[in-house]
DNA sequence: GACACGTGGAT
DNA sequence: TATCCAAGTGT
């Protein structure tokens, strides 16, 4: 069973400490799945949950979402952020409907295929939903790999070649245990090899850390540029969008403009929304949610 | 490959 | 208060 120098310790930790999340249950649907791991794009757990939990209530399955208006996904999103991610689980739920008979597509190929699904989000749905063997790369499973094996505090900003491949080295033969290891990596990252404060005391692989056998360098990197938020367009778009949905149905053109005060960036702002179609201009000079 | 893309909790 | 960070993707 043990297939990799840390599966077995690993495997047995997730046995005793996984998070009994929702989409982790036996019965969830695939779509459920798939669902969890947009939402969970760069989103704490912890506000997925609520949002998670609303979706499937009101959209259970690809057909029912289809069915509905995209604007109708982009107000159910409400403040989860990225919102171009409902407009990509509206536009999920069409393609499985029109290509795979509404099923949630097993291939790898055909998931990434789907708008909003990259590399990442493909493995996840073939590996945690239908069993497959695919490496996981997240941003958890990266940093423990860019410790225990690499012996450096945090990976590079951008993935590159080698974390694939190690990766990929690393996955066990079984796909069943190899869709756990996945799942097990990705929680210890998220619950004791964290990105600040890491709870070395409490992980099973301790003694054989890279970077905690070299005595935990610091990091010496780049500098990692955290982004500020306050005045940016990603600022503006969020106030325009707050305000389509907040309003009932066609919101008109002076209430957009008292969401934030210099006109050019507004006026840029908007037009993104509309070239993203999140906004959609109507014939009437009014602006909404998209149809 | 760098950059844009939301939001809010923790430190 | 400012910065960091959270199951990434598309361009």
């Amino acid at each position: 069973m043990s297939e990799n120098p840390y599966s077995t310790a690993v495997l047995a930790w997730y046995e005793d400490n996984a998070r009994d999340l929702p989409w982790r249950a036996p019965d969830a649907s695939p779509w459920a799945v798939l669902v969890s791991e947009i939402m969970l794009q760069q989103t704490p757990v912890v506000r997925v949950l609520p949002a998670w939990h609303a979706w499937l209530a009101r959209w259970p399955t690809p057909d029912a979402l289809a069915a509905d208006a995209a604007g109708e996904a982009v107000r159910m999103w409400n403040r989860l952020g990225y919102p171009r991610r409902a407009l990509n689980l509206h536009a999920c739920a069409k393609a499985i409907v029109a290509r795979h008979g509404g099923a949630v597509p097993t291939a790898h190929a055909d998931l990434l295929a789907l708008p909003g699904v990259g590399t990442y989000t493909a493995a996840a749905v073939a590996s945690f939903a239908f069993g497959q063997r695919h490496a996981i790369l997240d941003t958890n499973v990266r940093r423990v790999l860019a410790r225990a094996e690499t012996g450096i505090e945090y990976p590079p900003k951008t993935p590159a070649k080698a974390e694939t491949r190690l990766a990929e080295s690393l996955l066990p033969e079984r796909p069943d245990v190899a869709a756990r290891w996945g799942v097990a990596v990705m929680e210890l990252g998220a619950l004791v090899c964290t990105a600040r404060s890491p709870k070395c005391a409490d992980c099973p692989i301790l003694d054989r850390c890279a970077w905690v056998l070299a005595g935990r360098p610091a990091y010496d990197g780049p500098p990692r540029r955290g982004q500020t938020y306050a005045g940016t367009d990603r600022q503006v778009r969020g106030r325009l969008l707050a305000v389509l949905r907040a309003a009932p149905g066609p919101v008109a053109k002076p209430a957009l403009d008292a969401a934030w005060d210099e006109a050019v960036q507004r006026e840029r702002a908007l037009d993104a929304l509309v070239a993203d179609g999140l906004v959609d201009p109507l014939d009437d000079g009014q602006y909404a949610l998209p149809g």
